[in-house]
RNA sequence: GGAGAGGUGGCAGAGCGGUCGAAUGCGACGCCUUGCUAAGGCGUUGAGCGGAUUACAUCUGCUCCGGGGGUUCAAAUCCCCCCCUCUCCGCCA
């Protein structure tokens, strides 16, 4: 959500944000709204003021010359009531389409209509090259007893699946992996719940709008979160932080749920798309200063590349393009990881930048010394998201034997062993 | 699930229907005292939305004591509904 006074002052900026995101808006239409509540606003308040200068007068009147006095100011009342009735009507209005206003992007965004038009910024590591024909994920964790989709689909529905054995295990080695290389650099592991209510969703601006993708527990009005974002990003909501604490840094490892409504029929082969998925998630929340969130951009950026490299996969950078950003991001990279089986690089990680879109809904705010009360700047990037990371993991990593060798950094958290074999 | 208590400023915590945006404490900020530190003294300090001037500060109006409704000339204070939190008991990983 952006201030209103901002939406109102750089119309123009709005509009050509809108314009690169490709997100229809009904500004003029908004600002006339708001002129009018303004108006009106100050008449009521005009009013408001008549009537309590008048009712402090007959506190000091007589009592018997009270309700007479009394009278008047009822007259006043009636006008006010209607002036409140109008104004209701104009502020159910006005909510919606302020909502819809998106975020303004960064002028470094690239125009585009869609993700196809995203900007490669870089590539690292090489792809593999086989000499042998290449077994996909789903074959490989088969043949090493370590992937069962078939029971997963049986207990759970489609898109489930069970990692066992040694997939069990490799998934829990990679998120350890992912929490260790956090740390190390300064963030505060956060153990967070999954199922969360309304506003932490509204204030995270995954709602309204993306209920579809989320289950609701409705016994309990209680939804399961697609991303520790969710509760972390709301952890420090209705609060007013002190500027000293800035930035705060968390990492969290938890659950995520998603429901794929409207994805039927897509990346349906193996778990690459599926309902629930584990992730280790990294948040900055930051004082406003655009420049230092563009700092913490490349930051959370380049954990998340100090896991890959860990990993030894070859992945790239894209910078999302207009048309294909949120409505509530400034700017957003995605990191693709190179998947044998899909012959392409596929999105595993995606960094965020908000300024203060999500903080304005979730009051998260801050002191400072000098400016007095700010809402905060909020990040986000994945670190490490399982199982679609086991997909180049195991495919990239396969050999001519149908074993999988395992990166070294990964070894110590798989009792030293550096490949897994076939049964 | 049963019973009770409570939701007030950055935090803790008072609050008689009008003099309450709200005591007090802590914190923060400023100044002073002291060789440094510690400690102490004095003072300042809620938020949101408008308006004026046009500066970046000042002045001014309105709203806000969990949310919504009601009573009243006047509600933090009285009434109703909802939400949330805590305590005890029961059940339980």
């Amino acid at each position: 959500m952006l201030d209103l006074r901002y939406i109102r002052e750089h119309a123009d900026d709005v509009r050509e944000g809108a314009r690169k995101k490709r997100i229809p808006i009904e500004l003029d239409k908004l600002l006339a709204l708001d002129e009018e509540s303004r108006k009106l606003t100050f008449r009521a308040d005009e009013i408001r003021a008549e009537i309590n200068r008048r009712s402090k007068e007959i506190g000091k009147l007589p009592p018997e010359e009270r309700s007479k006095a009394g009278a008047d100011v009822n007259r006043l009342k009636d006008e006010l009531k209607g002036a409140e009735e109008r104004l209701r009507a104009l502020v159910d209005e006005i909510k919606p389409l302020h909502l819809s206003i998106p975020n303004v992007p960064s002028k470094l965004v690239p125009e585009g209509k869609d993700d196809t038009e995203n900007v490669e910024v870089r590539r690292e590591g090489a792809v593999p090259q086989f000499t042998f024909k290449p077994k996909d994920h789903v074959e490989l964790g088969e043949s090493l007893g370590i992937l069962d989709i078939e029971r997963g689909v049986k207990v759970a529905g489609t898109r489930n699946y069970f990692l066992k054995g040694d997939g069990a295990l490799l998934e829990r080695a990679v998120l350890n992996l992912a929490i260790d290389t956090m740390m190390a650099r300064g963030f505060t592991l956060l153990s967070v719940p999954v199922l969360v209510r309304y506003p932490a969703m509204e204030g995270t601006a995954y709602f309204p709008g993306g209920e579809e993708q989320a289950y609701h527990c409705e016994k309990d009005d209680l939804f399961l979160a697609g991303t520790a974002e969710v509760p972390v990003t709301s952890f420090h909501s209705d609060e007013v932080l002190a500027e000293s604490e800035l930035p705060k840094k968390y990492v969290a490892w938890s659950y995520c749920f998603r429901r794929e409504a409207g994805a039927a029929g897509k990346d349906t082969r193996g778990i690459y798309r599926i309902h629930q998925f584990q992730k280790v998630e990294q948040v900055i929340i930051a004082p406003a200063d655009a420049d230092l969130s563009e700092r913490f951009h490349q930051e959370i950026v380049g954990n998340a590349e100090a896991v890959l490299r860990a990993l030894e996969l070859p992945y790239r950078i894209v910078e999302v393009c207009g048309g294909d950003l949120g409505l509530s991001q400034v700017r957003k990279y995605d990191i693709e990881t190179w998947m044998p089986s899909r012959e392409r690089y596929s999105e595993t990680h995606s960094a965020s930048m908000f300024f203060d879109y999500q903080a304005r809904r979730l009051k998260l705010r801050y002191k400072d010394a000098k400016a007095g009360m700010k809402f905060c700047y909020t990040l986000n990037n994945t670190v490490i998201a399982s199982p679609r990371i086991l997909i180049p993991l195991l495919e990239c990593h396969q050999q001519a034997d149908g074993s999988v060798r395992i990166p070294k950094a990964l070894q110590s958290y798989l009792g030293g062993r550096d490949v897994l074999k076939p049964a």
